[in-house]
DNA sequence: AAGTTAGTGCAACATTGTTGCAAAGTTTAA
DNA sequence: TTAAACTTTGCAACAATGTTGCACTAACTT
């Protein structure tokens, strides 16, 4: 992805582009995963943890980004598909491979839909499935 | 559940029933509730921290409770059924209250059957709910 | 009763997530 | 174009969480 596209992309989720923001961004679309905050800091040496912690919460709060909690101690962070609010329907089953620590968007599984009893209301959902993944099997 | 029943329980399961397990599996049962460690710390001022902790790793390793990482950044722990074994078909959504915080097990809603993609073993998931509770709304 | 094993408390620690503040950079508007 | 206003970044610090090593105590074994 380019930093021009990425510059587009950040603006019309009314994100300012600023160079760590883009950088940031970039690492995490490039990776094609899911990367905790450990993991970019390790990308980017010389960034400051609480520089990408701000980025990666912009990017939350404005649909850029979506956070998994896989049970691994830290959350990671995905980008989100080109046409994502976040909510339910768009929301995702995910994968955490017991043996490597990898968490994969599994976006051709969608969160099945599910009754809650009278009450309460759904706002949003984590499902996370933990197995072995064909790479390390 | 007097602590008679809790010890027959634990030696059910393999877990030697000293004081301070049946203590927490006491308040963690008699709570009707999942708990954080932190939570049981409180309940319990006098007791150490890494007791509960060991105490409650114990209890998960012999599936007397599981774990549910609703993300709030702390895990919670909750009895299991009877004849809970922890694997994928005892498995329940759990429902995080974005406004109370509190974390309810809903065994009556089984974690959905799921088909992987080929290559991917399933062993457990976590299914959180977010969203509002009855009390709270 | 002595020896072995298991459990507990204490202290320490790494990691994670988070914040306040000041410096640097960017935008706005005179 | 320069000053004022605002935003972003880096630094430092911090709380919370989970976790471990070690020594002491309690419990079990023979």
């Amino acid at each position: 992805m380019t930093n021009n596209e990425i510059e587009k992309k950040l603006e019309s989720k009314k994100v300012k582009p600023t160079a760590m923001r883009t950088l940031v961004y970039k690492a995490l679309a490039d990776s094609g995963k899911t990367l905790s905050l450990a993991d970019l800091e390790q990308r980017f040496e010389k960034v400051e943890r609480s520089t990408i912690f701000r980025a990666l919460k912009s990017f939350e709060d404005n649909f850029i980004v979506h956070t998994v909690n896989d049970g691994s101690g830290s959350v990671k962070y995905a980008v989100c598909d080109e046409d994502c609010t976040c909510n339910i329907h768009d929301l995702h089953v995910h994968f955490y491979c017991t043996r490597c620590g990898r968490t994969r968007c599994m976006k051709e599984l969608p969160i099945p839909n599910i009754k809650l009893p009278d009450g309460y209301t759904y706002d949003n959902a984590q499902f996370v499935i933990n197995g072995v993944c064909p790479r390390c099997d």
